[in-house]
DNA sequence: ACCCATATTGCATACGAATGCAAAAATGCT
DNA sequence: AGCATTTTTGCATTCGTATGCAATATGGGT
């Protein structure tokens, strides 16, 4: 109604007072499992409702220390993929009856004052799902004694936790595919170079190809960028040599190399060049770009990635874990077709080669 | 290095015994402004780095009663509008040193379990841009005193702030351009029909058809939702009269629609039928779509947002300001053009028509 | 060197809730 | 009813930092 108050911040003294008990009996009627009788109970109930008082989450979390907050850090949502990861860890966050802070944005090197925003508020865990920062990051974070969990990505000293999918699996499941499908020449549009999944992704797919005796990939770089892929790509369908096969990194870049390929270079999809991505992310699977690409099972990587911070929270060990997921090949129309090995599961087409 | 480590967390007096000053200076030494020598200051920045020391948020927030942390309510992060919107927010947020504790997913009637998160963290300041809670939640905040500024939605009771564009406008000029284009037959699909945007923008629209003559829109609801929109313009594209043009609330929902034109009813865009959407998101933009869309400026509306907001946190009154927005009608291929009023602007095409 | 104005410093307390401990009340058992 | 046991309750203290106030140190002017 009337503006201009400043918070009135009703405290437990306050509803102990109007219902009559000490102010520790109030704490104990919000504090679950805590010895109250449902009599006293009941009167401090009436009393907070009437006065609308809420328990002040930042004093419980000084002397609990248990701030109940997890950070998440994601260098960019330009990439639906991200998008899509976030809402879901909000779901699960949120069933655990924590609360997510985000930060966003590249820091790159310069990590500092993330951290120190992380230190600052004593979140109780973090997710990391920014390529850039991880490492440096995550090491600051694990001698903190914050509990760490790495989102779709590892660092070589694994003293810290990750989720990730088979990439180097996804990698040579691709290759596999595209060389059933008779494709000559092979490309390929990476992410950011350093990464741990571009890394994995390409080499599972050089093994695959060069296992199959093609060992001159043509290479672009993208690095998780649209821009740079378009170049990256545009460059490469100049070629004189031009593949007619290319597995693009992620699925992001892919529309774009999608898109350029098709208006700039007139090329029919995928009679003439066939595109694979990663990820399965929403448009890919729209009608126009209806792409041809390894998932990642999102829900179940998020489940594990919350499962397993809430696991270090709870027993204060921080224990570092790796999990890999698998993903499948989902097979829709950038990619000409091999002659077997497709079958339907769930109303999707999955490459499943019957391993000889 | 080694795990199983609690939490060290360095405290102040720590920091004051070794610097050998009272944990007053090591607090002052923290807080801008305040009465400290250099020397001290020197002195105790010091003793903080040797022993990694970080003010405690938690504990500062407890006494300052201030978090500096703004809660961002976004119902769902599908419509790459959002997650746009949620970074940019980052950026500023944390220019201003605030940070970003999110919700996201629906929540519908049922708002209180997020009221109370809201009010448990005493949030600093809180931006909702959820269409579905928007006007309950939004009351309940202002009563309880925290600043509030709805991010591209109003209410009817303009007790509380916001940030939109003309959507009004917005919907009149995409009529107007498409009757300039000689369209014949119109059609609109809806987003969430309760919603400010949804209903400016269709006003809008049927305002300035009705001007020239047309009242019979056809009508399809799409709730901001794909599937949905999916569901609509396959009907409203199997009707015996079907339009020649059609608005779509959001280029979200566009990009569905195109797809089930072209590939489901073999239509060519625009030749036989436009499409305008409303945003300019990403996939707007990208060849294979080329929507012809109005275009939010996102970057000055989170702008207006964020300083909206400080404003209110500093002056400690919270006046209800209603901020709106021009945005523009970019041209690009999903729409039949009209003979004149195509502008360049910074490389993009505009439609302005010279008001006669 | 002395005095006064100003800049620093430390002391003590406050913020709001949680919790160990001991006192009080409720319960069970014979 | 009487005693032992368990459950509830309140008291007092604690978390880590900020801040009003009084005490002290610093500096400038003569």
């Amino acid at each position: 109604m009337d503006s201009g108050v400043k918070k009135p911040g009703v405290t437990s003294s306050e509803v102990a007072r109007r219902a009559g008990v000490s102010q520790s009996a109030v704490s104990r009627t919000f504090t679950p499992g805590a010895s109250i009788s449902p009599k006293t109970r009941a009167k401090v109930m009436d009393a907070a409702k009437e006065l609308g008082y809420r328990p002040n989450a930042i004093a419980r979390s000084l002397i609990t220390n248990r701030s109940r907050i997890i950070a998440v850090v994601m260098a960019y949502l330009e990439n639906l993929f991200y998008p899509d990861v976030l809402e879901e860890l909000g779901r699960l966050l949120a069933k655990e009856n924590y609360r997510l802070l985000l930060f966003t944005g590249q820091m790159d090197r310069d990590s500092d004052p993330v951290f120190d925003q992380l230190m600052q508020y004593r979140v109780d865990g973090i997710i990391l799902a920014s390529t850039t920062l991880s490492s440096h990051l995550s090491e600051e974070c694990a001698t903190a004694g914050i509990p760490v969990v790495l989102f779709n990505r590892t660092t070589e000293r694994d003293a810290v936790s990750s989720v990730t999918t088979s990439n180097r699996e996804g990698g040579r499941r691709i290759a596999e595919f595209l060389l059933a499908g008779g494709h000559k020449r092979f490309g390929y549009i990476s992410g950011i170079e350093s990464s741990s999944t571009n890394r994995d992704r390409f080499a599972g797919y050089r093994e695959a190809l060069a296992a199959a005796g093609h060992d001159d990939i043509v290479v672009g770089v993208g690095n998780y960028n649209r821009t740079e892929a378009e170049v990256a790509v545009r460059q490469m369908l100049g070629r004189s040599d031009r593949p007619d096969a290319i597995f693009v990194a992620n699925d992001h870049m892919a529309v774009a190399v999608m898109d350029v390929a098709r208006y700039e270079f007139g090329l029919n999809i995928p009679e003439d060049l066939s595109i694979v991505g990663y990820d399965d992310v929403g448009p890919a699977r729209w009608t126009s770009y209806g792409i041809t690409t390894m998932s990642q099972p999102l829900k179940r990587m998020v489940e594990a990635t919350v499962g397993m911070l809430m696991g270090q929270i709870a027993s204060g060990e921080i224990e570092a874990e790796h999990r890999i997921l698998n993903g499948e090949l989902v097979v829709r129309t950038s990619a000409r077709l091999p002659k077997t090995g497709i079958v339907e599961a769930d109303g999707r087409r999955i490459y499943k080669p019957s391993k000889a």
